[in-house]
RNA sequence: GCGCGGUUAGCUCAGUGGUAGAGCACUACCUUGACACGGUAGGGGUCAGAGGUUCGAAACCUCUACCGCGCACCA
């Protein structure tokens, strides 16, 4: 067998076991197999998107609990697929349009421009799939699917068609969220509110019945005034009580318009005045409503003033007609002052402009199965990793607020809704003649048109968790195992997806356990850079997943970001980190690389309990101990603990100690214990890939197959079971006297360190020792502390100034021809105190009858032994001392 | 205003009642027959602050401060 090179090489390993992995099917998920499934729908990245970190970690993630699925026997069904993303989508064609034809989409009219958005779709879209893929990602690849798929669009209609037949979604004409950048409606929760800077205005309006008086108003918006239909003050305020049902003079615009009093103005803002602007704010709406007040819009869909009475500002952007419109005020005497003044106003998420409020006829839908879908939670019908979550979760569920679903936005799915052609305006009333809603077009199109609007995408994404699958697949893997997301979507996506599993039922049976999308769900970090901020493509702070992968490898990528990421907190991202993990990947191609060169491997190694060395029993007990340690980390997904018991067991345990102390053997002539050495190596290499694969996927593989260890994929090879150690004798004595001696080889290490001698210089040990049993481990001993000569000697005297260590197994003298006796002095006293130090305090411990009474007997007798310990390294330290002078 | 997280070594973070931990970075020594993407040893922390519960608190409770996030308000 060739020898393994130095280092592991992921760019030649990783893409030849994918292609394998594809060849052998290996990720393609069989309903009809007797295994018990386990399914997991991908969140669907955009099919405008780049990979990023946040993709990695999601993904990482969902391949982790579907590779370990598989291994544990179960059939895995790993659903991927790719969201329309209508606006983003939609606003990337337009950009590109603009640029490379200077058209945009009305240039083009409807149908041509979303035949030009599939074919951009074809050139440039999903990339993110084949990204997904060099991350080694199991996903069934052959059950691919995009929310805009012929079955999925028409189960988005069907699903529109049945609510509005229950009454569920309706059309009407209401205060909506306006995105005056990307020409649409949006729903509440894509506004996002942000502090912007600006002036609090003070504006004077003359009252018509007192010619010369002024009603003052505080305002951030004068380039509304025009559209002002009332002055409002709260009904208790005593400032302005003989006004109430007088006029003022609205300044822009000029006309006489009624003073009222309504509960919602609050006194102590401002002047306690408000200035009633129905058509552009909310408040205000609900105020004209209960007023009975006109709605003037004097703002055009892209945020310019539509007002030729004042023609200073008719067609001016909205930002400009501000100021201009504090000027014109000014000038006319009418602004008291302006307060440089900070408020939070609602931003497109999409468009980052500010949001305007805008009455409008739009399709709302009233969200059905609230309760139960509160109650799933509430109930752990489904539960939520980190639980807090369902906080949250509730919060937003029970301030719900009717869903505007319409979008006005070409790229999407069409809202099946026809009006009669002769109708202008276009009705409203529900099952009128007017208005055709259904799946297929009318019986006579001629007379009718269809609505332009298509619906809000996460409107198509909410049936994710079951229309991406055939009736058979939903059969066997209908509701899905786990949903892994960004906190950042719960209420987009998680919440609603509920609503859908409860309201139409996919489910093999009606009850309410068959019809949930998913058990659980667990929400990963959200991943920033250094210095905390958020990952965006604007700030250029977004590390490129694939030059990641290029540097490091998948597996290190995905190793690295697993060790520090998903506690449920917030990631800063390091590139250290990721490094790490390609630093722990060498180290575990090495150490099968220093196995593969002793001897071919046996894939079935025999393990005599009686065989073991004391070494090799204490590293298979470890190995147990993580196996347990890393199946109540999966429980609570907590992956970062997984991988850090994972790191440690290898790095540590394995290949600093076991590896180390078992070479003794190894290089031994006794064939019978260099046997049993590699065997144990063997077990433990084979139970660790397994239990990395699935963080590691394509080197545990590599080594599985190099070293021969198994004649299965190591795919499906089941995670390693705990050795049955029990039939070990004296299990617990030998462990001990295993830390005794790693403590004492530490101590010896640390003697040769603090005497400043090079770690290379061959140096003489004496242990001070009757114990008959460390005899047969003098060699290891002497190995572990690079010892020239290890000698055990019971009644050694050692001259004055020799260097000394009080370990578990007694006292270790370092034999140095000239000991520095001032420095061994310094270090003694250093070590003197230090113990004493401790000493002290564990004495006063017990001391305290408080403690000694109530404290738990074996902590008690912990401490005790403890201080006995200490006492006898004092004494012996001390009486060394003395001997320096 | 309401709610949720967080504050532990220079950095990134573990640590749910019993002597403060890891990795990186730092210092010293070492290319030894798996690995310098490595080994050995070392320095470094009044666990944000105050109070409380307890024999014992980084951990549990209360309050405060600061950071982040969500919701509401935002004239």
């Amino acid at each position: 067998m060739a020898e393994l090179p130095k280092r592991y090489d992921p760019k030649a390993v990783e893409p030849k076991w994918y292609e394998r992995w594809l060849e052998n099917r290996d990720f393609v998920a069989n309903p009809e197999s007797s295994k018990p499934p386990f399914s997991i729908v991908m969140p669907p990245p955009n099919i405008t998107g780049m990979l990023t970190l946040g993709h990695v970690l999601n993904n990482t993630i969902q391949d982790i609990l579907a590779r370990r699925a598989r291994m544990q026997g179960f059939e895995v069904l790993w659903l991927p697929g790719m969201d329309h993303a209508g606006i983003g989508t939609q606003t990337a064609v337009e950009k590109y349009l603009r640029r490379t034809e200077n058209k945009s989409r009305h240039d083009l009219g409807r149908e041509e421009f979303l035949r030009r958005v599939l074919e951009w779709q074809d050139k440039h879209g999903g990339i993110i799939i084949e990204q997904l893929k060099r991350l080694g990602c199991s996903c069934d690849w052959s059950r691919q699917r995009y929310t805009l798929d012929d079955a999925y669009a028409a189960a988005v209609q069907k699903v529109f068609v049945e609510l509005y037949d229950k009454g569920l979604i309706y059309r009407g004409r209401r205060m909506i969220n306006w995105d005056p950048a990307a020409l649409t409606a949006v729903s509440d929760e894509e506004v996002i509110s942000k502090p912007q800077k600006g002036y609090l205005y003070f504006v004077r309006y003359e009252i018509v019945e007192e010619p010369g008086r002024f009603l003052e108003v505080a305002t951030t918006r004068p380039e509304t005034i025009m559209a002002d239909t009332a002055m409002a003050f709260h009904p208790g305020d005593k400032r302005y009580q003989d006004l109430l049902g007088k006029h003022v003079w609205r300044p822009l615009a000029r006309e006489q318009i009624p003073i009222i009093a309504d509960e919602a103005i609050d006194p102590e803002f401002g002047t306690g005045v408000l200035k009633v602007t129905p058509a552009h704010d909310t408040l205000d709406f609900e105020i004209g409503q209960r007023h009975d007040l006109p709605v003037i819009d004097v703002l055009t869909p892209d945020g310019r003033v539509n007002c030729p009475a004042v023609a200073e500002l008719d067609g001016l952007d909205r930002f400009e007609a501000r100021k201009k419109a504090a000027e014109l005020l000014e000038a006319r005497g009418l602004l008291a002052k302006a307060e440089p003044y900070e408020n939070n106003i609602g931003f497109s998420d999409r468009s980052d402009v500010p949001i305007e409020p805008r009455l409008s006829e739009q399709w709302f839908l009233r969200y059905p199965k609230t309760k139960e879908a509160l109650a799933v939670v509430r109930d752990h019908l489904i539960q939520f990793f980190p639980a807090h979550w369902e906080k949250v979760y509730a919060q937003w569920l029970e301030n719900i607020r009717d869903w505007c679903i319409s979008r006005q936005v070409w790229w999407g799915h069409r809202i099946p809704a026809w009006y009669r052609k002769s109708q202008i305006p276009q009705p409203t009333a529900q099952g009128s003649d007017k208005i055709y809603v259904g799946i297929k077009s009318p019986p006579d199109p001629e007379n009718w048109i269809q609505d332009d609007d298509t619906v809000d995408t996460w409107f198509s994404s909410w049936l994710w968790a079951y229309e991406t699958m055939d009736p058979e697949t939903r059969k066997k893997f209908y509701p899905t195992s786990v949903l892994v997301t960004g906190p950042d979507i719960i209420f987009f996506w998680v919440a609603r997806m509920i609503i859908a599993g409860i309201e139409f039922k996919p489910g093999e049976t009606k009850k309410i356990e068959d019809n949930i999308p998913f058990h659980h769900v667990f929400f990963t970090g959200i991943i920033r850079d250094g210095q905390g901020r958020k990952m965006s493509k604007s700030l250029g702070n977004s590390p490129d997943p694939l030059e990641l992968i290029d540097k490091y490898g998948a597996d290190g990528l995905r190793f690295g970001l697993m060790r520090i990421a998903p506690t449920g907190q917030d990631i800063r991202f390091d590139e250290r980190q990721i490094e790490e993990g390609r630093n722990f990947a060498t180290k575990l191609w090495n150490v099968a690389r220093f196995r593969q060169m002793h001897g071919p491997s046996d894939a079935a190694p025999k393990i005599e309990a009686e065989a073991l060395s004391i070494f090799a029993v204490e590293v298979l007990a470890r190995l147990n101990e993580t196996i347990d340690a890393i199946d109540s980390a999966y429980r609570e997904y907590h992956f970062n603990m997984v991988a850090q018991h994972l790191y440690n067991f290898v790095w540590s345990d394995y290949c600093d100690w076991f590896v180390e102390a078992a070479k003794t053997d190894i290089f031994s002539e006794d064939q019978a214990k260099k046997t049993s050495a590699l065997a144990v190596m063997d077990v433990v290499l084979s139970a660790t890939l397994r239990l990395l694969h699935p963080f590691m996927p394509y080197l545990t593989e590599e080594i599985w197959s190099l070293l021969g260890l198994g004649k299965v994929s190591i795919q499906f090879a089941a995670p390693p079971d705990k050795l049955a150690l029990h039939v070990v004798a004296n299990l617990a004595e030998r462990r001990r006297l295993v830390s005794s001696i790693y403590e004492t080889v530490q101590a010896g290490r640390n003697l040769r360190s603090a005497s400043k001698l090079p770690s290379n210089r061959k140096i003489r040990f004496i242990l001070r020792i009757d114990d008959k049993r460390i005899f047969e481990q003098t060699p290891t001993l002497s190995r572990l502390l690079k010892a020239e000569d290890l000698t055990l000697d019971a009644n050694y005297t050692a001259p004055a100034g020799t260097p000394v260590a009080v370990t578990p197994l007694g006292d270790l003298f370092l034999a140095i021809a000239a000991a520095d006796q001032g420095q061994e002095r310094e270090r003694l006293d250093k070590e003197i105190t230090r113990i004493g130090d401790e000493a002290r305090t564990v004495e006063a411990k017990l001391q305290n009858d408080a403690f000694v009474k109530r404290a738990p007997a074996a902590v008690v007798e912990e401490h005790r032994r403890r201080l006995n310990d200490l006492d006898a390294q004092l004494t012996k330290l001390k009486k060394a001392r003395e001997g320096l002078s």
